[in-house]
DNA sequence: GTTTCATTTGAACATTTGTTCAATTGTTGA
DNA sequence: TCAACAATTGAACAAATGTTCAAATGAAAC
């Protein structure tokens, strides 16, 4: 017997065209835990100016005070931004007297960045 | 002379603290346009809904119905998320008489989702 | 032509998001 | 102890986002 084409039920939002195939495609799709984790930490990568330092401290590791006269963005926002940069692990930071250092937490982001650049200028 | 490493005024916000390193950073930094497209990028992947659409069509083409079954969100939901991974040329379509059907349009794509859920995974 | 159905589209809505502002923490140097 | 300053935090606000619903489009079957 071949595959199904064809829908019986005309609801289609319920039931899939070619059930088979779409069985078959969720078995090889990852789990949910993985998928939101993936969507979110695109989503954290996604904003211009968390990408900004993220892209900055690829570079070398710097202060917030200095990370905010780089990208021109207030110290609080960059702050703000440093956090969820921080709770993705996307960077880490050490202290040194008063100043705060931040520096890339991750060596697949460099990958990640750079194949995403390539693919916006093909 | 050594790097000027503290700052005469007060604003942190305007005048970094070691100006010559903030200065040699901003160098290496991509162009305006070049940061916002990948932010954009990355922000249209970072939503569970588009994502699961791009790695479900890095497994097989399917139209919108399948998608829609496969993912469990409405088939109108997922024709608008259809038109932002258009929008940046994430995925293509071809139409096959009433059907269309989705598949990815850019192979680097799938580098970039593999590496980070290499990333998540750590 | 008319009906059926896959898909698209636009408006409306609640939710999320990023920045600002003011207040606070923690450390240095006087 | 006190003043100065880098950094963090929480509340508030406007702007952006994702889904739903209803209506419209376009192609196949009758």
């Amino acid at each position: 017997m071949s595959k199904n084409k064809e829908n019986t039920d005309a609801v289609c939002g319920v039931i899939a065209i070619d059930e088979e195939k779409v069985n078959a495609v969720r078995k090889l799709m990852p789990g949910e835990t993985e998928i939101d984790k993936t969507a979110e930490t695109f989503k954290i990568l996604g904003d211009p100016t968390r990408l900004q330092i993220v892209m900055a401290l690829m570079k070398e590791e710097l202060c917030v005070c200095d990370i905010s006269a780089l990208i021109g963005v207030s110290v609080s926002a960059i702050s703000h931004q440093l956090r969820l940069l921080r709770g993705m692990r996307l960077v880490k930071h050490h202290k040194e007297g008063k100043m705060v250092y931040y520096s890339i937490d991750d060596e697949h982001i460099q990958n990640i960045i750079s194949e995403t650049l390539v693919h916006i200028n093909e």
